[in-house]
DNA sequence: TAGGCCATCTGGTCCT
DNA sequence: AGGACCAGATGGCCTA
């Protein structure tokens, strides 16, 4: 108690300024609380601020990826979510094209030889075409357009969403090589 | 009206 | 110390 060990000076004191000298320190608390609290209150609305810009940078590219996103134009607008899986969902369906396209394509020459690092720029095939990244199973793409899924069948993409795939190339899987 | 989606606020934690 | 990131809480809006 640190106003208890201040009070053995309070006994040299005329009578009275002991209470006076609490009156001011309370005072003094008072105003130190309350510059506390409104230096907290700032940081906290300026880190509200800076909060908001994140969400709203986020959003952003979210809006970004929507807009790469082969959708229908009298689509609703994805939801977040909606928009992640289908993200996943497409770059697994364009791997699969890809990688079938190499095995019905012979090789062009300068891609013969040891495979490149797997760079995004360097070879495309290589590092897409790993095939299904943890057997998402997209039920457009691996029914084929003819058939779209249900969302039931397959629990990755709602049925909205997967009508987007139907402007897709036909990359059925075990589909012949002309 | 219930449920889904979203924006915002908030406190905690980690990093620079 | 201050900023970034995260997850939980809350309230508003919209739709079935």
């Amino acid at each position: 108690m640190p106003a208890e060990a201040a009070s053995s000076s309070d006994a040299l004191e005329p009578p009275g300024a002991p209470r006076e000298r609490r009156r001011r320190r309370g005072r003094a608390r008072a105003r130190t609380e309350a510059l506390l609290h409104t230096l907290k209150r700032s940081r906290r609305v300026k880190a509200n601020d800076r909060e908001r810009n994140r969400m709203h940078h986020l959003n952003a590219a979210l809006d970004e990826l929507r807009s790469v996103l082969p959708t229908f134009p009298d689509d609703t607008k994805l939801t977040k979510i909606e928009t992640l899986r289908f993200a996943y969902n497409y770059i697994w369906a364009l791997s699969e094209t890809l990688r079938l396209a190499e095995q019905c394509l012979p090789p062009p020459p300068a891609f013969r030889g040891p495979p490149a690092p797997p760079s995004p720029g360097s070879d495309a095939g290589s590092w897409l075409s790993s095939g299904s990244p943890a057997a998402p199973s997209l039920c457009a793409s691996a029914s084929g357009p003819s058939s779209p899924a249900t969302s039931e069948d397959c629990g990755y993409v709602p049925a909205d969403t997967l009508r987007a795939f139907r402007g897709l190339p036909p990359a059925a899987p075990g589909a012949p090589c002309r």
